[in-house]
DNA sequence: AGCACGCCGACT
DNA sequence: GTCGGCGTGCTC
């Protein structure tokens, strides 16, 4: 024990062990718990990292490093948040470094990269004698670019290993490395212009503008400024540059002579990239049935439960939350609104927006990592005034002060399970613990709610609260099956529409109504095939065929992004007929064009709504009926919420009953519902074609029927009778590897030792369905845990026993991975 | 995860 | 012989 400070620095790196660091004397007054701090890490790395604690403990073995700077100056977490993490960590069985990377915005994780520069005392003799090419290309690049990283510089020396060639160059003193810790969030500024108060009495003003007489773009431009609305009659206020200078796009050097003759004063000032909304000020009155759910929900959360809200599509859900969040804000609480990845560019946050102004706050993926800070800050200085935050599932992270609820809107959506990097969360129960350590109120919202959620709620631990009807006497859409296999059969087919397609849909053109066309990825991924030796062009990362796109006529993998021009022959046979396979998106369109010679059709998918401008221009031209059918996946069953859809086609129902998963039904029955009820909203009932070659398919026949009550009683036996969850808990392992023939014999080892310490708990291995991601080799096992087992008693065994596995075989290359209830 | 150290095949 | 590819182990 000595009087040194020392502390316990998270860094964002994979890495279950504690770093150490100590705390230099003159920085002892600036440090703290939860403040983040620039530490050297390695021989030449330097990362922002997050004291988790303070002590005057010393690492025993080794001596510790000092932390070279303090970035904060207050901690920009508290101390629940932190706690939060630590829970999420060892839940999900993950380093807290993990959860910090995933938490923490890119803005907030400094991270050092070393930078490459000619040398300052650079002698031009030197340089010419003796010097590789690849050294001289190298020079070459830094004089033109003035600094390189480290990978741009390998590329313009043309080799992988740069490092012995820099040291070389760094030795005769021809270039410098640096490290440089780059702040990655600017604050957008903006500058801003005003009058100088000498010029802002009557006499003062019009002489100058004589004075201006020969200047005349100077003239306009302070006639332009005294026009405006803060000009003039504004008592000469601040204006910022932008929009003085809308109207004289040539008029910058105007603009600088005026501010520099102190006729205009500038300011730089930093500008929140939130645009505000006005309000609309809208009220509006819940139905009777409204009145009592919101009553419900609340008799639920005074019991402090989770609330599970479900009401069918176009129940009227979104008008009980928005009382919901009034009540919170009142109150001057901060309101979590959560929604999956895909809805939430949609007509909500409009909607909510509208109604509460620039109290909301949107955080989401698509958004730049300067807005993401902007409302983290935002989140972090709350003071008491009530906001609410609409977000995906990484908003659970931002560093709420006072979260009074949560609200977890279309709960059974499977995008709140985090998939691939670590940690593998699963943002609803995660909500809900978040909820109790803050001891907030959380509803869960869904029609068509988790098989998990639902049982809970039969059983008491969540507060169940049903909406029937549909908000506004809307009653739900007839579903009509039409048997692919009957109408291949009878030749009644045109591409991929049946007959009941095409008549329902012409008679909704001829009605002016409009049509939504659904199409599943799953299994109908375009893809070309040689027409000879059916040869399919593969990814040479992993084990699935390429898409087409025709848009930029490319190939590419949806797992890993490896992109391919379309090949011009068969790598096979060399056959030049190639042809395309399966359907898009893209086919469909071109199908509809044939089929209703005319009409006009959006098309939605990853490709056209890469941007959020052009998803926008979609959805407009849809909601103003400029496109009467819009083809898409799963993006257009949420959020398309206008009144004109008369029919919604499924084209094929098939890929998303058939594929091997326990939730394979339960997904399907979610899917289908979902993409039925967008018809015929408001009063006119609508119509859903679903096309498929199983119409005897049970799910089928409860979405059929709008009975969820049934599809639970059924999909639940199930899952009791093969102890599937919510009666058991589940862990998947996951081992990968480059090689198969390594892969293989080293699971079998695997889970032999498992087993011997769970039994026949432990399922597997065997290959996922795409066995071969990024070059990497993947097989799984299952652990199925019954219910009254110990969890966290388990993750430990299991964590200390696959080390020991690793320990005592000499296994390289491998890579272990723990996912906590996963989902597929 | 990076990144350095250390051992083997293709070139000056 | 040396350079650069590539496997292995460590980072407070």
């Amino acid at each position: 024990m000595t009087d040194t400070l020392f502390a316990d620095v998270l860094l964002p790196l994979p890495l279950a062990k504690v770093f150490v660091y100590r705390i230099p004397r003159h920085l002892e007054g600036a440090v703290a718990e939860r403040i983040r701090v620039v530490v050297p890490f390695g021989k030449k790395k330097r990362y922002s990292g997050l004291i988790a604690r303070l002590h005057h403990q010393a690492p025993k073995d080794r001596e510790a490093r000092y932390i070279e700077d303090v970035l904060d100056l207050e901690p920009c977490i508290g101390e629940k948040h932190l706690a939060f993490w630590d829970w999420m960590a060892s839940y999900y069985m993950c380093t807290p470094g993990e959860v910090m990377n995933a938490a923490l915005p890119t803005a907030l994780k400094l991270s050092s990269e070393t930078i490459v520069r000619l040398h300052p005392d650079i002698d031009e003799e030197t340089v010419i004698q003796g010097l590789q090419e690849r050294e001289i290309k190298l020079l070459d690049a830094l004089k033109q670019s003035g600094a390189l990283n480290l990978e741009e510089a390998a590329q313009a020396a043309g080799i992988k290993t740069i490092f012995p060639l820099l040291r070389r160059l760094m030795d005769r003193k021809l270039v410098a490395a640096d490290e440089e810790l780059k702040d990655v969030f600017k604050p957008r500024k903006e500058v801003f212009i005003r009058l100088s108060p000498e010029y802002q009495q009557e006499e003062r003003l019009n002489a100058l503008l004589d004075s201006l007489n020969r200047a005349t773009r100077q003239q306009e431009i302070l006639l332009g400024y005294l026009s405006l609305p803060e000009g003039l009659q504004g008592g000469f206020n601040w204006v910022s540059r932008k929009a003085l200078m809308a109207n004289f796009p040539k008029g910058a050097a105007a603009l600088l002579a005026l501010i520099d003759k102190s006729v205009f004063e500038s300011e730089t000032r930093t500008i929140s990239r939130l645009g505000a909304e006005s309000l609309d000020g809208q009220s509006f009155s819940l139905s009777d049935q409204q009145n009592r759910a919101l009553q419900e929900i609340q008799d639920g959360l005074e019991l402090g439960k989770p609330v599970l809200l479900q009401g069918a599509t176009g129940s009227g859900k979104t008008e009980i939350y928005i009382r919901l969040m009034e009540e919170a804000l009142e109150r001057g609480d901060q309101v979590l609104y959560m929604l999956p990845e895909i809805a939430l560019s949609s007509e909500i946050i409009l909607r909510l927006r509208r109604h509460f102004g620039t109290r909301v706050q949107v955080y989401h993926s698509r958004f730049s990592e300067q807005e993401r800070m902007e409302v983290w800050n935002a989140v972090s200085h709350f003071e008491t005034s009530g906001q609410l935050i609409l977000g995906t599932r990484s908003s659970l992270f931002l560093p709420f002060r006072q979260l009074g609820l949560i609200i977890v809107d279309e709960e059974h959506d499977p995008s709140f399970k985090q998939q691939d990097p670590s940690p593998r969360y699963q943002a609803r129960d995660s909500a809900i613990y978040l909820a109790r350590q803050n001891g907030a109120g959380i509803i869960l919202g869904s029609a068509t709610p988790s098989l998990e959620s639902a049982y809970q709620s039969r059983i008491g631990k969540y507060h169940s609260v049903l909406l029937k009807e549909r908000f506004g006497g809307a009653v739900l859409p007839d579903v009509l099956l039409d048997d692919l296999s009957v109408q291949t059969k009878k030749g009644r087919m045109k591409g991929s529409f049946g007959p009941l397609l095409v008549s329902e849909a012409s008679l909704s053109f001829e009605q002016n109504k409009q049509v939504l066309l659904f199409r599943n990825r799953r299994g109908f991924a375009p893809m070309l095939e040689c027409a000879k030796c059916k040869w399919i062009p593969h990814c040479v990362q992993c084990d699935i065929s390429l898409t087409y796109h025709k848009s930029q006529h490319q190939l590419r993998c949806h797992y890993c992004g490896y992109a391919l021009n379309v090949p011009s022959h068969c790598a096979e046979c060399g056959s030049t007929d190639i042809r395309m396979k399966g359907f898009g998106t893209e086919k469909i369109e071109e199908e509809i064009q044939e089929l209703f010679p005319g009409i006009s059709v959006g098309r939605m998918d990853l490709d056209t709504t890469r941007s959020k401008s052009s998803y926008h221009r979609l959805m407009e031209d849809f909601r103003e009926q400029r496109t009467q059918v819009m083809v898409g996946t799963q993006m257009i069953s949420k959020g398309l919420d206008f009144g004109q859809v008369r029919l919604v086609g499924v084209l094929s129902a098939d890929g998303m009953l058939n594929y091997p998963d326990f939730r394979a039904n339960e997904r399907g029955f979610q899917l289908l519902s979902q993409v039925a009820g967008r018809a015929g909203r408001r009063k006119e009932p609508g119509l859903a074609v679903i096309q498929t070659w199983k119409p005897d398919h049970p799910v089928l026949k409860w979405v059929q029927m709008h009975d969820y009550e049934g599809f639970y009683e059924s999909e639940i036996e199930e899952r009791r009778k093969y102890g599937y969850p919510p009666f058991t808990r589940l862990i998947g392992i996951y081992l990968r590897h480059e090689e198969v023939n390594q892969l293989e014999p080293a699971a079998e080892l695997l889970g032999q030792w498992l087993r011997s310490v769970f039994g026949n708990r432990l399922l597997g291995p065997e290959f996922p369905p795409v066995a071969k991601v990024r070059n990497r080799f993947q097989k799984n096992f299952l652990l199925k845990l019954e219910q009254g087992i110990a969890l966290q008693k388990v993750k430990e065994e299991l964590q200390k026993q696959t080390a020991r596995f690793f320990e005592e075989n000499p296994l390289k290359g491998f890579r272990l991975i723990f996912d906590v209830d996963p989902y597929h």
